[in-house]
RNA sequence: UCCUCGGUAGCUCAAUUGGCAGAGCGGUUGGCUGUUAACCAAUAGGUUGCAGGUUCGAGUCCUGCCCGAGGAGCCA
């Protein structure tokens, strides 16, 4: 071991001067304490050795940033904690990406001894091991980024062994049985953060505008809208059922708060096998006291531009990294073409649809309609038997319900289902013996009818369908952290 | 639940008319002074989803089952 003593600040450029055989480009400096301290730091004295000790990891050594800030310490020492994305290393260069979470960088290792230490932890390290990375932030025109890491100490955590996702290809059901892992990967993580960004642009819209959230329950006594297949579990010593929709105990709500939305998970027990269906999925439903069909279609175009607007500015990058052309974004305006529900028959059957009046829209139909408008289509006044019981009839054709089904473009199918609700309390009691429901189950519901009614609308959009049409995401299962899937609920 | 397609190395896929089980990636070893899923060379790696049948011989043909994918119905 040798030790060389400076008395001035330059420490480095002095070694740089000393290149030879036996010392890196870039030299690794230890104090006396064997911790490594930053090159170009100011240091009075110092040693150099060889090989160095094992290091103790030492949080305190350099300020700990992350990837997506690295451009604001151009020129500065700094450290890097994440794991090795992938690693290549071409003569007496290695270069070791580094993820973080929040974004991944380029690491360089660069000396011209191939007994390097550093180039020993180079090789040790594996896809997916945890590290700590401390170096010099530099620009750099051939990093990805422009930003680089010019490293000089790494502390390996631990070294992964056979990550079984490799950069090359996969199927999805591989990459489904391992979705904790695939969580890391590049597309999988701008998807979600986009979800993330959706999420808080829908919580945003409404608290911005005076809604108040209301939690609804997920463990209920009896199905809410009496359609789908709904999922049983014991309460105590009754039968209980995971909420399909919170729109019921909204609607209570409402009268309470006035503007009102509940936002959290829904349960559907169908066996849905497509790519525009989960088991479980998110839905944000808001419930408007006072308000007609109009109003709830007037907010789910807002809502549904002001989702769209914060996704353009505040996800970029994650729409880059996903290939998706912001311009199918940025050409939807209000307002959203309307439709009824008599009108788009036969529209639809002249396009070669073969449903008949009376029929629901399709999965075919959804696609012919999204072919109508490069906006969102409102399709209204449906035949009041395909809907939920609740819904208010028109005031001219009883047959028909004041609902509202928007229709994604690009065939990403309904994304908001909603509409007027029943005030009149005879024609609820009436609506629920039709559909042959448990009135027990509803007296709180009729109570709403018989104190201080109104007309009252709201809706539903579902999270999963939003994110996959923002994404450009073919199949609703990337949109969420774990999908639950028919007969999948692994991992 | 119904229709269609599929299951071969850790992963992605080949394998002619039924005739020796193959490649790329990943792993390992070596090489390369700026790589962008780096590249080059060498090397290890197999109960062909399971069970049965036909045949001299089955990844390949037949029967049953299991698992997966795409679509339909239902919905957000």
């Amino acid at each position: 071991m040798e030790i060389f003593i400076f008395g001035r600040d330059d420490a480095a450029d002095e070694f740089d001067r000393m290149k030879g055989p036996n010392f890196s480009h870039f030299p690794v400096l230890y104090n006396k304490k064997g911790n490594c301290i930053p090159s170009r730091a100011k240091v009075r004295s110092f040693f150099f050795i060889d090989l160095p000790p094992v290091l103790p990891y030492n949080f305190e050594a350099m300020k700990w940033v992350y990837v997506e800030d690295i451009a604001a310490y151009k020129d500065k020492d700094v450290e890097v904690r994440g794991w090795v994305y992938n690693k290549r290393s071409s003569g007496k260069v290695r270069f070791i990406l580094v993820r973080d979470g929040t974004g991944i960088l380029q690491t360089t290792i660069f000396s011209a001894d191939e007994s390097h230490p550093l180039f020993g932890k180079f090789d040790e390290l594996t896809q997916e091991s945890s590290l700590v990375v401390r170096g010099r932030v530099r620009e750099d025109k051939r990093a990805p980024g422009g930003f680089e890491l010019t490293v000089q100490d790494i502390d390996i955590l631990q070294i992964a062994r056979d990550y079984p996702i490799t950069p090359k290809e996969h199927t999805t059901p591989f990459l489904m049985e391992h979705r904790h892992l695939w969580l890391r990967s590049r597309k999988q993580h701008a998807v979600l953060q986009v979800r993330a960004e959706v999420i808080k642009a829908i919580r945003d819209f409404f608290d911005g505008r005076g809604f108040r959230l209301m939690d609804t329950p997920i463990l209920t006594p009896s199905a809410c809208e009496g359609t789908t297949t709904l999922f049983e579990t014991k309460y105590f010593d009754q039968m209980a059922y995971l909420s399909q929709s919170g729109q019921l105990y909204n609607e209570a709500t409402a009268a309470a708060f006035g503007k009102v939305y509940c936002f959290g998970p829904t349960f559907r027990a169908e066996k849905s096998k497509t790519r525009r269906h989960l088991i479980e999925f998110w839905m944000v439903e808001p419930e408007v006291a006072f308000a007609t069909l109009d109003d709830a279609i007037d907010l789910g175009t807002d809502l549904i531009l002001f989702i769209i607007e914060r996704v353009l500015t505040d996800c970029r990058a994650d729409l880059e990294e996903l290939e998706r052309d912001p311009k199918l974004l940025e050409r939807i305006t209000k307002p959203f073409p309307r439709m009824t529900y008599d009108e788009a028959v036969p529209q639809l059957q002249a396009k070669g649809s073969l449903m008949k009046y009376g029929d629901d829209l399709g999965a075919p139909e959804e696609t012919l309609i999204s072919e109508l408008s490069p906006n969102p289509v409102c399709i209204t006044h449906f035949p009041a038997k395909i809907k939920a019981f609740y819904m208010q009839p028109d005031a001219t054709r009883p047959d028909l319900a004041l609902g509202v089904d928007f229709m994604a473009p690009e065939s990403y199918g309904e994304i908001i289902g909603g509409g007027q609700r029943i005030h009149d309390l005879e024609l609820l009691e009436q609506r629920i013996r039709e559909y042959n429901l448990p009135r027990e189950a509803y007296e709180w519901y009729l109570d709403l009818r018989k104190y201080g009614s109104c007309p009252h609308a709201g809706f539903g959009m579902g999270v999963e369908r939003t994110v996959s049409w923002m994404c450009g995401i073919k199949h609703i299962r990337e949109t969420i952290p774990f999908p639950r899937l028919l007969y999948k609920i692994y991992p």
